[in-house]
DNA sequence: AACTCGGGGCG
DNA sequence: CGCCCAGAGTT
């Protein structure tokens, strides 16, 4: 029996005909750009990151001014990706680059490691891809791909299946070509071998598949033990005056950490409580529509109260750090969680019942 | 409604 | 090490 080419040789050769080479952060490679744009794939498809990617590059185009800008303003910029804790993490790794490493990004992988919010993966990822250095890499996609090939089962979140997978990677790993064995792994797992429908007939995998050789690649990689998420409700106060709504800064852990949010109760008796504590003066009210926000442990069940009042009282003049009124018609530039991006555009009809 | 994603943090 | 945490898109 014939034996196929090597593995990572039809990897390459894939690449070379059905890979991606002209991303925002494929051309001009730097490991800025790489960095940026593998932080941002980590939680979010491609389609979506390109014009997320675009405006922060616009805006933040290298490591010196993003370590200069304001953490809200990089949240801002943020909002609506969701897993804020990767920008405030981004934020503080560019401001270590300028205080450890003079302001260029390390090429040594323990260095690029130490970085918040850069695990093994990603410092491989932005050495490999942008600068051409050998490290393997293992994301979401190539565990899929890799978990297939090997018939390697269990979940990949177990550290055992975890460390055959990272074997697995690095012995085949090629000497050479590995900007473009990384990333054609990538895109294989993005693009063919799906989660899905993978698409065993046209990959380049498939002809020493343990996975698909026996029917089973659906099986691969293990799926995660699942557990019922609770359910919790807010009530959250819309409080508005003069095209200004009121809203706080969260803690900068947690939940929509360091973001601006409506101020927050867990019954409707501690919102009317707060409401008749500042004795406002409500010339409107209504219960806007109420939706879930679910994460990935628990649902929120979420009523929006629009209360329009005529003039901030007088115990509401001073303001403290954590509370500002927010300008409708010209927002600043601050992070906001996607649930609040969608009270504030469903907030015409109730204003214009004033 | 269920599933997915990499890294940080805690015990 | 095992477990929990964090959000939005896709299926």
């Amino acid at each position: 029996m014939k034996t196929p080419p090597l593995f990572s040789d039809r990897i390459i050769r894939w690449y070379d005909i059905n890979g991606r080479k002209q991303l925002p952060w494929q051309i001009n490679k730097t490991p800025y750009k790489v960095w940026i744009s593998e932080i941002m794939l980590q939680q979010t498809q491609v389609a979506t990151v390109i014009p997320y990617f675009e405006k922060f590059m616009a805006r933040f185009p290298n490591i010196e001014i993003l370590a200069a800008a304001e953490q809200d303003e990089v949240l801002h910029y943020w909002t609506g990706l969701g897993y804020y804790a990767r920008a405030r993490n981004l934020h503080k790794a560019a401001q270590q680059i300028i205080v450890l490493h003079q302001g260029i990004f390390p090429v040594e992988f323990e260095k690029v490691l130490a970085l918040p919010g850069i695990g093994r993966s990603t410092a491989g990822a932005i050495l490999s891809l942008s600068l051409g250095l050998h490290h393997s890499i293992l994301d979401g996609n190539v565990k899929r791909v890799l978990a297939r090939h090997g018939a390697i089962g269990g979940w990949p979140g177990k550290k055992s299946v975890e460390q055959q997978l990272w074997q697995l990677t690095e012995q085949l790993t090629p000497n050479v070509e590995i900007q473009k064995y990384n990333q054609a792994m990538m895109d294989i797992g993005a693009t063919v071998c799906t989660r899905s429908k993978p698409n065993c007939p046209i990959c380049p995998v498939a002809i020493d598949c343990q996975g698909q050789l026996s029917g089973r690649q659906h099986e691969y990689p293990g799926k995660k033990p699942k557990k019922v998420i609770p359910e919790k409700s807010a009530w959250l106060l819309v409080i508005e005056q003069d095209n200004h709504v009121k809203l706080h800064k969260r803690p900068p852990s947690g939940i929509w950490g360091g973001l601006w949010c409506f101020p927050q109760f867990s019954s409707q008796a501690e919102l009317e409580l707060y409401l008749s504590d500042h004795a406002f003066k409500v010339n409107h009210r209504e219960n806007l529509i109420a939706f879930r926000h679910t994460f990935s442990h628990f649902h929120l069940d979420i009523q929006p109260v629009f209360v329009s009042i005529n003039k901030i009282s007088d115990n509401q003049i001073m303001e403290q750090d954590s509370s500002v009124w927010y300008n409708l018609p010209h927002p600043p530039k601050v992070g906001l969680a996607s649930a609040t991006e969608r009270i504030l555009a469903s907030l015409g009809s109730a204003l214009n019942k004033e």
